[in-house]
DNA sequence: CGCCAGGCTTCTA
DNA sequence: TAGAAGCATGGC
């Protein structure tokens, strides 16, 4: 991989397989939106980024020296795509849900906005949620000027009910203000949940009211780094028979199920 | 208008 | 332990 910085804009290239608009198309990022011209702003950070990049190789504006580890961990340039594929080829099924946007990288999000905004996805659609999440941070999100940070744990705790359900957070109004204490608590920590084996931090993600096995798994794939977790929504259900005989994910692509997933997932909800 | 959405909690058998 | 009802909201 290589690295170069030049007029505020970092880019990377010889990483293997990136594509800026299937990446951030793939229903795992809620706050990046598409701009004229092809490239995708967002905030990452309490900062507002440019993404661009449709071929192998990825630029973000503004960025310094300092921020290359933040952006290698945050796009996983340090996990092998290429060796993946080829990996996941073996299967003619999944081969196919691969080709079908190949291009799609598992983010590594913040811990806290991922726990919330998967809180917020559940039977809920993807242009909803992403209404809902720019209005939570309108509502609670320190205004950066021109648009908001995502809320912190306290911010969000802070917020009544009331005030949740008034931005159209429905019935999980209560499963937002759950999560915010637990987090601010300490009774869930990052650092904590990274170190547990998967399942021991699935259980402890799934102890907070309103979160459950499908929204825990969002959290520990795309935010710590759990590829075992792989999240079974109502198009995972239908796409899983489709690709495998019996259903299931061949032994083999355990360690990485997670990402084999996100091309299912995808193929699955353009095609089913 | 009715159906559905990156589901979870609670009730029931 | 398994299965179904109830849940808020708005995109389509």
């Amino acid at each position: 991989m290589h690295t170069e910085l030049k007029n505020n804009t970092l880019t990377f290239t010889g990483f293997g397989a990136y594509s800026t608009k299937a990446t951030f198309e793939a229903g795992q990022a809620f706050r990046f939106a598409p701009m004229p011209g092809g490239s995708w702003q967002g905030v990452v950070a309490g900062r507002l980024i440019t993404v661009n990049g449709e071929n192998d190789d990825l630029s973000i504006t503004p960025a310094c020296e300092e921020d290359i580890p933040f952006y290698t961990k945050y796009f996983a340039l340090d996990i092998d795509y290429i060796n993946l594929h080829a990996l996941f080829n073996r299967y003619p099924a999944l081969a196919g849900a691969v080709a079908f946007a190949p291009g799609i990288r598992v983010l590594q999000q913040e811990f806290f906005e991922t726990l919330i905004t998967f809180v917020l996805s559940q039977n809920n659609n993807i242009p909803r949620i992403t209404g809902l999440v720019n209005r939570l941070c309108a509502l609670c999100g320190e205004a950066k000027g021109g648009f908001y940070a995502f809320p912190t744990p306290a911010a969000l705790a802070a917020c009544t009910a009331e005030a949740l359900t008034a931005i159209g957070a429905g019935y999980r109004a209560p499963y937002l203000l759950a999560a915010a204490a637990a987090v601010n608590s300490g009774q869930l920590n990052e650092a904590a949940l990274r170190a547990m084996p998967y399942l021991e931090a699935k259980a402890a993600l799934c102890a907070v009211h309103g979160i459950g096995p499908k929204v825990a798994d969002c959290v520990l794939l795309f935010s710590l780094g759990k590829y075992e977790a792989v999240p079974m929504d109502v198009w995972m259900k239908k796409a899983m028979p489709a690709i495998f005989v019996n259903g299931e994910l061949p032994k083999e692509l355990l360690p990485f199920a997670g990402i084999a997933q996100q091309y299912i997932f995808n193929w699955a909800r353009a095609n089913l």
